[in-house]
RNA sequence: GCACCCGUAGCUCAGCUGGAUAGAGCGUCAGUUUGCGGUACUGAAGGUCGUAGGUUCAAAUCCUGUCGGGUGCACCA
């Protein structure tokens, strides 16, 4: 209806202006109609003509080709009004369910988040992106787009040095023998336990690399060169090269079962930075020789001043390959992989300026590559309280811990066990904000049974489910006729697309949740008024509460989180 | 010091490609139930949109200054 309204708008205005303008329609309040435009303050200002002149030239026009489906179309402080009739706002509101965005059709698409390290705590930041990244790829896939979800994580360098070092000290005694051994025994024990062992150990590594002592730091420093022989090398064979890959292996497989825990759609690929490290060397080693990037103090770096950035370094005096290099072959690696239109970072935005430079230094000899290239970025989290969450000190919060947490208040506060409304409380909350700032959570609030919610949302949807569950089928209504509480709902289905629109193209998921959480305050206002079931406006108010019910599952769906018939 | 981000109700946030009386939730106060899941709904109080200018018929929204907060700025990731 959205299309065809603004059509005939830009159709009449072509006739009596002869300009060709696409206008914008928008939902106005309801009380002023179900569409809007306010084009004549734009063509007043072009064609130099009273606004109020415009519309009511175009309003005759506007009335009469949309007499089949609007009931008024005027012209109220030079808004365009137009007020659907009940039959046309629901099929409005039916084709809603079945609408298919196109902005990114047939394209490949590369997500890129979570970005857990192995050997270090997962925690609640990472859970964050997780989430976000994970509906934001449900986006593009929505879209139309062939969306690869892909993983960045940490297997070399120097913080998995630091790990070693520790569980070659503590457990090992300083011998790897003996902390193979003890790790054999760990064995067992779950993934999670495992998780945290190595969490643990990066912590005690990295007080030690940081303490007065010179002896740690020596001793991690060569640990570091030699984990990089070791994974060139494909060692496998020598006691610390198993103690490496075995913890390795732990830590995929834990961030693989969290995945899976949480609900959200499996990766396609993970890129560890050992694959990623060769790729960026070689690629800085080919543009050195090109100038772009250059020797400073042993070390190969990208001098940003030129481009009103910062200096950055690609690889170390001692020869290793640097953050910056290991992203410079992740973006590489990528392409070759997937030959990708797009590709979406979602990471941190402590990393907004270090991304321009890298992103600024492979410009000079990949521009495509670069320009396709999307860095969106997010705050942290912080729990509501002021705890601020920080893995380098070791004290971060884990995102199972913060998961557990809120089940018990979900379960204290509700009396409910149920997974479903745990995730759909955090997975809600996490969503339901704009991306960009910091974030603060509060666990009370995420799984509050009022107010605006993951279980609000759930519970008004199995709500409309038991109301469905109660007839056998739906007859088509003979009439409609719609009152006011069945008008407002059915109008709100009916903005569907709209938001879902509005999401994809500013790739903000928020948008769809501040949807669905109006969608579901206009069917409990509905639901408080009107009476379903043995009234006699049953089947026009059955096929309203059925379009709702898809609408939101839907719309949950995209965000996935789920939509359980009963709670 | 330089760069980027953020200042909207007591709290947490929407609204930001400029457009109709700035909206929610929580909290506070007052109400609603012989009803399909009251885990709901209705109403009230509460805002000079940090601040000062500018652009415009029109500014929370764009521009500039300023104050406050956060983050980043060479061998960590």
């Amino acid at each position: 209806m959205k299309d065809k309204i603004q059509k005939v708008i830009k159709d009449e205005i072509f006739k009596h202006f002869k300009v060709t303008v696409d206008p914008v329609i928008t939902r106005p309040d309801e009380k002023f109609g179900d569409y809007t435009t306010n084009i004549s303050f734009g063509l007043a200002h072009q064609l130099n003509k009273n606004p109020r002149e415009i519309a009511e030239k175009l309003i005759e026009g506007i009335r009469h080709s949309l007499a089949s489906d609007a009931i008024q179309v005027n012209n109220v402080a030079n808004f365009i009004n137009i007020k659907l009739s009940d039959e046309a706002l629901i099929k409005d509101s039916e084709l809603a369910i079945t609408y298919k965005p196109n902005l990114y059709k047939d394209q490949v698409i590369v997500c890129e988040y979570s970005d857990a390290n192995p050997f270090k705590v997962f925690h609640v930041g990472h859970l964050y992106t997780s989430i976000v990244g994970n509906a934001i790829a449900n986006l593009f896939e929505v879209a139309g787009g062939k969306v690869f979800r892909v993983n960045f994580g940490g297997d070399v360098g120097r913080h998995v040095a630091i790990n070693m070092w520790a569980i070659l000290n503590t457990a090992g005694k300083g011998d790897p023998k003996v902390a193979l051994e003890f790790l054999a025994g760990l064995e067992p024990k779950s993934l999670d336990e495992k998780a945290a062992y190595l969490a643990d150990r990066y912590v005690e590594g990295t007080q030690a690399f940081e303490s007065e002592e010179s002896e740690p730091h020596t001793q991690i420093t060569e640990l570091n060169k030699k984990l990089y022989e070791i994974v060139n090398s494909k060692d496998h064979e020598s006691d610390i090269a198993k103690i490496y890959w075995l913890c390795r292996d732990w830590s995929y497989a834990y961030f693989k079962k969290f995945y899976q825990d949480i609900e959200i759609t499996a990766f396609d690929r993970y890129y560890p930075e050992s694959e990623t490290a060769p790729i960026g060397i070689d690629t800085v080693n080919k543009q050195l020789k090109n100038g772009v990037y250059e020797e400073s103090d042993g070390a190969i770096v990208f001098k940003g001043e030129k481009y009103g950035l910062h200096t950055r370094v690609f690889i170390t005096s001692q020869g290793l390959p640097s953050y910056e290099a290991k992203d410079l072959g992740l973006i590489m690696a990528k392409y070759r992989d997937f030959k990708f239109d797009k590709s979406i970072v979602i990471t941190g935005n402590e990393i907004t300026e270090y991304m321009r430079v890298v992103l600024k230094s492979l410009e000079q000899y990949e521009p495509k590559l670069v320009a396709a290239t999307t860095h969106l970025t997010h705050g942290m989290v912080k729990m509501a309280g002021g705890v601020k969450i920080s893995s380098r000190k070791g004290n971060g919060l884990r995102a199972r811990q913060v998961i557990e947490d809120t089940a018990k208040i979900n379960f204290e506060t509700t009396n409910t066990k149920s997974m479903e409304t745990t995730l759909g409380a955090i997975k809600y909350a996490f969503l339901k904000q704009r991306l960009g700032p910091d974030l603060i959570y509060s666990p009370e609030e995420s799984v509050s049974i009022t107010g605006n919610s993951g279980p609000y949302l759930q519970y008004s949807h199995a709500r409309s489910r038991s109301i469905l569950k109660k007839v056998d089928k739906t007859i088509e209504p003979s009439s409609y006729g719609l009152d006011d509480q069945e008008r407002q709902l059915t109008r709100k289905i009916s903005e569907f697309p709209d938001y879902l629109d509005k999401s994809i193209a500013e790739i903000m998921p928020h948008h769809l949740c501040t949807y669905l959480y109006e969608l579901s305050q206009s069917f409990n206002k509905f639901y408080e008024a009107s009476r379903v079931i043995g009234d006699d406006r049953e089947a026009i108010r059955l096929k309203i509460v059925s379009l709702y019910s898809d609408i939101l599952k839907k719309g949950l769906e995209l965000l996935s989180i789920s939509a359980p018939n009963q709670l």
